[in-house]
RNA sequence: GGGGACGUAGUUCAGUUGGUUAGAACGCUGCCCUGUCACGGCAGAGGCCGCGGGUUCGAGUCCCGUCGUCCCCGCCA
């Protein structure tokens, strides 16, 4: 392999197969940097030694396939090349032969400047061969091998559940295959193997995993494609705490893989404290939580300021911006995105220069050091009094929507000025590098404002605590109130996040048929709605279901973290668009009529008025 | 569905207030070069300024539309 000799194989013959990296042409003497998935060996051309061979190389050109014998020489002291590891030796090319040409590329492998994404993604075997893909795509499978062997350790089985599969509408759009036997009726690809695990463990599996691929037909993002890879676990008789050991465990071993040490177990956080310091349900632990600040002003202050002095008044500071200028300083009130009465106060300069004792306050209760930006985000007065609030609410609507617009201006900002605080490069230390944090007793329904109705927070089959029993019972009654005891109702739920990344959500599973009818009636589905969705799941539930529950992780982004890549399509060998277009096979495309007409389909022209 | 950024040579980019023949670097082609490794030197080729329309004596530059890529919000049970 061009990337394995060393000064010990000096004196030996060796045969080298690769593409043409890099050719320097100093006339009588030609050398050649000779590359494959390995690495990189320099072969030297000598007219002086061999004048046929040295004719014959002057045809290669970049990304020529070729064959290279020779005999490895230790190449004198002055002319090692210390910056790679074959740079102590190189070949002496004695047989060339060229296996394939290459036309001129669009871009070179080895070019330093970074060519833009569409022409990569067009020639994406050309791009697939630059080293930082290589070496991500290596990483990859190394990562994805780890995660199997320890989970094989563990007792799992990895089983496969289909592609083709019911389409089950809510939640996330389906991509869906016509069937042509049956015309007119569909499949729908996996959104996720969820039923299909819980079956596994209703026929007696009891530890199953898959490394498996999901399909989501929503937009994307960039860590968002529509087909991606999650490690889909499910285990028989867990608490929630034996499953998060054993996703410990993989990612101990999947870090591992990629030389990071990282330490278990990680931290847990309640969904409400996260929401309380961070605003977002999947803190990024890197950067500084929320200070509550309001106690900081005097009622009076308040009332000039305008601040509801009912809801919180949050602190957000990023570390080290230091000293910013008026346009810097103006450019924060656009990044800042108001939910509810929300309101920013970004000059804290104003604030101190007006109220120097809270500010004061506010300097110490938030450790701010010099250089430090702090900005408040609070309820404005008009977002009028509170509106009588059951007691079990533990985040209110109002404070929440402080609290998530103030999450989000943190991360805004931490973002803009990274380079300025240093807190998202990395420094080799993994405890610092790897902030890991479980999320949990996520709230069990969601109200939608839209449709007036509850929603499943993560999905209608996750197990709601046993204490909060009682509350879904009386809930139920009260369908469409947004104030229902259903909003006190916690879920057996939980989030693997690392470093504001959701890496996997999972949860406790229903295991009785009777809750899991209360559910579904809670979302507002008629007995009829169920059994007709998933009929085939409530009657498996009858039959002896073992209590159960798992987790799903993104592995491409556990690979994009571990790469310290900014996109998914950095890890993903064929990765799509953000308009959900692969740009070197160039799919979607339209299909013929005699293949519709066989499967029963006619396509609605869409550019009708 | 909404907001923002971008689109100039094969590639990465520059292009001033709207004004002569649109530039640079890398890559490419040819010639020279025996110790380079992002080799060097000389010469050369290479442009639908994304596309369409408009304003103007004159548009890469201003306006409108459109297509494409990226980022964010919504969405992602």
């Amino acid at each position: 392999m061009c990337g394995a000799l060393r000064a010990s194989d000096a004196g030996k013959k060796a045969v080298l197969m690769g593409w043409v990296n890099r050719r320097r042409d100093h006339g009588n003497l030609l050398f050649v940097d000779l590359r494959d998935r390995s690495g990189v060996t320099q072969v030297v051309f000598n007219a002086e030694r061999d004048r046929t061979i040295h004719e014959k190389s002057a045809a290669l050109r970049n990304e020529y396939v070729i064959a290279v014998t020779g005999t490895v020489k230790l190449r004198d002291a002055n002319t090692v090349n210390p910056n790679m590891p074959t740079g102590e030796v190189e070949l002496v090319a004695e047989e060339l032969r060229i296996l394939n040409e290459s036309k001129l590329p669009p871009f070179l492998p080895s070019d330093t400047a970074l060519t833009n994404e569409e022409t990569r993604l067009k020639y994406r075997y050309i791009d697939l061969r630059r080293d930082v893909m290589q070496f991500n795509i290596e990483l990859r499978h190394k990562v994805a091998k780890a995660i199997r062997d320890n989970l094989s350790g563990q007792g799992f089985f990895e089983i496969e559940t289909p592609f083709m599969t019911r389409s089950t509408p809510e939640g996330a759009r389906d991509y869906l295959v016509p069937s042509r036997v049956q015309p007119g009726t569909f499949y729908a690809l996996p959104q996720s193997p969820q039923l299909f695990k819980q079956i596994l463990m209703i026929s007696g599996f009891d530890k199953y995993f898959q490394i498996v691929r999901c399909f989501r037909d929503e937009d994307l993002r960039a860590d968002r494609q529509p087909e991606f890879t999650q490690i889909d676990l499910e285990m028989s008789y867990p608490q929630a705490e034996r499953v998060w050991e054993v996703v410990e465990g993989f990612l101990t071993a999947a870090f591992a893989a990629a030389g990071s040490a990282i330490k278990t177990p990680f931290p847990r956080m309640d969904y409400d404290e996260a929401i309380r310091l961070y605003g977002i349900d999947k803190p990024d632990l890197r950067l500084p939580a929320f200070t509550d600040v309001r106690d900081c002003f005097s009622a009076e202050n308040l009332q000039e300021l305008a601040i509801n002095s009912n809801l919180p008044v949050v602190a957000v500071r990023t570390p080290r911006v230091g000293e910013l200028s008026r346009k810097e300083r103006d450019d924060i009130k656009p990044m800042f995105h108001a939910k509810g009465g929300a309101r920013v106060y970004e000059d804290f300069k104003r604030i101190a220069n007006k109220f120097p004792d809270a500010a004061a306050a506010i300097a110490k209760k938030t450790g701010m050091e010099d250089g430090d930006l702090i900005v408040l985000v609070a309820g404005g007065a008009q977002s009028g009094p509170l509106a009588a609030l059951p007691e079990h609410r533990k985040v209110t609507p109002q404070e929440l929507a402080i609290y998530s617009s103030a999450g989000l201006l943190r991360l805004a900002l931490a973002q803009k000025y990274a380079e300025r605080h240093g807190i998202f490069k990395k420094s080799g230390d993994a405890a610092k590098d790897f902030r890991f944090l479980w999320v949990t007793n996520f709230p069990m329904f969601e109200w939608d404002e839209g449709e007036k109705r509850w929603n499943a927070a993560h999905h209608p089959f996750t197990s709601p605590h046993e204490e909060d029993m009682a509350k879904l019972e009386t809930g139920v009654e009260a369908l469409n109130d947004p104030l229902s005891p259903l909003s006190a109702v916690r879920a057996l739920a939980y989030d693997v996040v690392l470093n504001g990344t959701e890496l996997g959500s999972g949860s406790i599973r229903i295991h009785r048929q009777d809750v899991q009818s209360k559910i579904f009636r809670a979302l507002g589905m008629t007995e009829e709605e169920a059994r007709a969705r998933f009929g085939f799941f409530l009657e498996a539930l009858e039959y002896g279901t073992p209590p159960h529950g798992g987790i799903a992780l993104g592995l491409d982004r556990i690979v994009m973290i571990l790469a310290g890549a900014e996109s998914l399509r950095e890890v993903i060998p064929f990765p799509k668009t953000a308009r959900a277009v692969d740009l070197m096979v160039d799919a979607p495309t339209p299909v013929g009529e005699a293949q519709l007409r066989e499967l029963g389909i006619a396509v609605k022209k869409s550019n009708a008025p």
